[in-house]
DNA sequence: CTGAAAGCGCTTACAG
DNA sequence: CTGAAAGCGCTTACAG
């Protein structure tokens, strides 16, 4: 059987298109009473209006495009969390771009812009340029960043407040009585990266400690890489007793090298990530990390989009409490959202050691050593970068 | 600027819509110099045509469904990368509809049949019924599903060979010389897990090896039971040499149990998973196991759909290679298509020890101990179930 | 090979 | 409060 048409509710109710359309758009000018009865007809023959027919003829469409740089990220999927929640509850349905490093970028979004198919985009951002997107905006497209670097952009975005979240960090591990705190850093060509560090630096100024510049360590967010470097710092007689990690990922990576040297995390060494990925909660020991918020950072981007497309109503009832809205010209429409971020006391950190500790032995894992089979932890799943 | 209709470009080239249309529609009748010149029109003023009111007028839309149940698990990343690879390549794009579990799935079903948006859907399943979408597959949507969990159905399907995956894991087993190998089972209710136990019984039987029941533990997917169960077997004076675990994240927790009993693998105890998610190239060390071939199910699945909506084309030029058809009345369209396995071979499996080893010390983990910390792998993520 | 016309299913002024 | 008409941008027989 064939598809019924407005045409066909009309004729059924007694009616014409016209009133039959008004009452599928709401207008409050049809009579309550007809109004329940195409309603009615509508339900009872299970009628939908055909959406083809009512983007053209309204000349808008029901979608929102959102594209993500692959989805084997926990980070993505999370992100990807909340704005389904969002738009489900919109009349919008989700048109899924993967943005895979072998694909031409540029022609994804050239792809988007000529489908006319979307409404809007959101945008989880890696390492792409972000010119196209803005040109895309500019004419016309509003465009929302789920911006997980931090790169500056004139785009509206929402991201972490990554300088903050280190600072809270370091509170926790200075309030535990660390004075010797060390950082792994992550790829410094990464604004959220930047933003970490300078929260380490101000926290431990804060705090009454000189940063010593050999408790910083470069990692460039590569756990291999890290967990020789910490195994060297580790094997010096003034090692730290308190090692903060820009990502959860190298924050394993930071441990395994504690355990290679002999070490124990926390009693020696107490351990902190970013992020909380899934996989944080069931590291032995667990791990303290910075949460960001991913599931809450898509709901604001999903909403923020959604008002900018409508005007106003899909509904934030209470706001994005907490966040804090900067730049934007217009307040609550463009500009940039910094989410919270939180800290996620687990069993990796606890009080700074008394007196230096001696370790039991040298350290088993050096430059050319390879590591030891079952000496720690395991996977390392969903980097950050 | 307005976008640009067909009439202008008709206009611009001094032809009529009709023609203009006829070589949107790649039409043989159209005059070759014509349809250059329209086409150089078209491409010079960068003109796209509106796909609502080509989807108005051919009565079709240029969408497929995707239903995922979350994008969490690696699972559901893999499948959704291949799928994309083959849709990009084709004129739909993809509607993606995450089913949460909190989220009541019928209703999911129901919105998308009636927003008649979707010219297909591609379900990666999980535990949901699937009579809504065999009723919407009989009232002539083409549905196609990825079957995660080999759950018998007159859909159209692409799933794993799960049978035949165990065995090879067994044979790789029998071949190192192990006689005494356990099965760590999944959930029972589950399909695949049937297909893998009885893959495991009859690679057992072809060897010679009459099965030791005492040797199946029922794991339940849930490794912290696996763990208990897995440590409770070892201590045992007869313990097995190998054990073949129905995932990867359940073969993490028989690792940890294997240290737990201060046993190393491989040396004293081989361990074999199944899934090959991403991390299991990374544990310590790292695991040998049966590959499920998700993006190429992803694939295989996007152009069975494809084929069902567009009758042939969708060009999968050197077929689903190594795949085995069955079912399907009419050859090539429906049917379940059954995807081999491959067993990756790292470093978790060993020869079987000569002599029955003594473990250095008793078991440090009990029903009632508490998990020693660092005595292991990490993080469990991204479990098949 | 090309054009004029009707139609896809809905919306939106405009009358009444 | 309701209806007739024109239009959204494309496609598809049907003439020529």
């Amino acid at each position: 059987m064939p598809k019924l048409t407005i045409r066909d509710i009309a004729q059924l109710a007694g009616l014409s298109k016209s009133t039959v359309s008004l009452v599928l758009n709401n207008s409050p000018k049809v009579d309550p009473a007809t109004r329940e009865r195409v309603l009615e007809v509508m339900r009872s023959h299970n009628y939908t209006p055909s959406s083809a027919a009512t983007a053209l003829a309204k000349g808008r469409t029901p979608f929102i495009g959102m594209i993500v740089p692959g989805l084997t990220w926990h980070m993505v999927a999370a992100v990807n969390y909340g704005v389904a929640s969002v738009i489900e509850q919109s009349p919008y349905e989700i048109i899924l771009y993967t943005s895979t490093n072998e694909k031409d970028y540029t022609a994804l979004v050239e792809r988007i812009t000529t489908s006319g198919l979307s409404a809007g985009l959101l945008v989880v951002t890696h390492d792409q340029p972000l010119d196209p997107l803005e040109k895309l905006h500019r004419s016309g497209l509003p465009v929302v960043l789920v911006n997980t670097l931090g790169t500056p952009s004139s785009l509206p975005s929402v991201q972490t407040d990554n300088y903050e979240g280190t600072r809270i960090a370091l509170r926790h591990l200075v309030e535990l009585g660390h004075t010797r705190i060390a950082c792994v850093q992550g790829l410094m060509a990464y604004v959220c990266c930047q933003d970490r560090y300078r929260g380490y630096l101000d926290a431990l100024d804060e705090a009454g400690i000189s940063p010593d510049p050999g408790l910083t360590v470069d990692g460039g967010f590569h756990p291999p890489t890290v967990r020789e470097r910490v195994s060297e710092l580790l094997a010096r007689p003034d090692r730290p007793t308190a090692i903060v990690a820009q990502n959860d990922s190298t924050a394993y990576a930071v441990m395994q090298a504690v355990i290679d040297c002999g070490l124990r995390v926390p009693q020696d060494i107490s351990v902190v990530g970013f992020d909380d990925i899934a996989s944080s909660a069931d590291t032995h020991p667990p791990l303290t990390t910075v949460r960001q918020p991913f599931p809450e950072m898509g709901v604001a981007a999903a909403r923020m989009l959604l008002r900018t497309i409508d005007g106003d109503d899909a509904g934030a009832p209470d706001g994005d409490a907490g966040a804090v809205t900067s730049g934007g010209t217009d307040a609550g429409t463009a500009g940039t959202i910094s989410m919270p971020t939180s800290l996620i006391v687990r069993e990796s950190t606890t009080g700074a050691p008394s007196k230096p500790f001696t370790p039991a032995r040298t350290p088993a894992t050096g430059p050319d050593t390879p590591p030891r089979p079952w000496s720690g932890l395991g996977p390392n799943i969903s980097s950050q970068r």
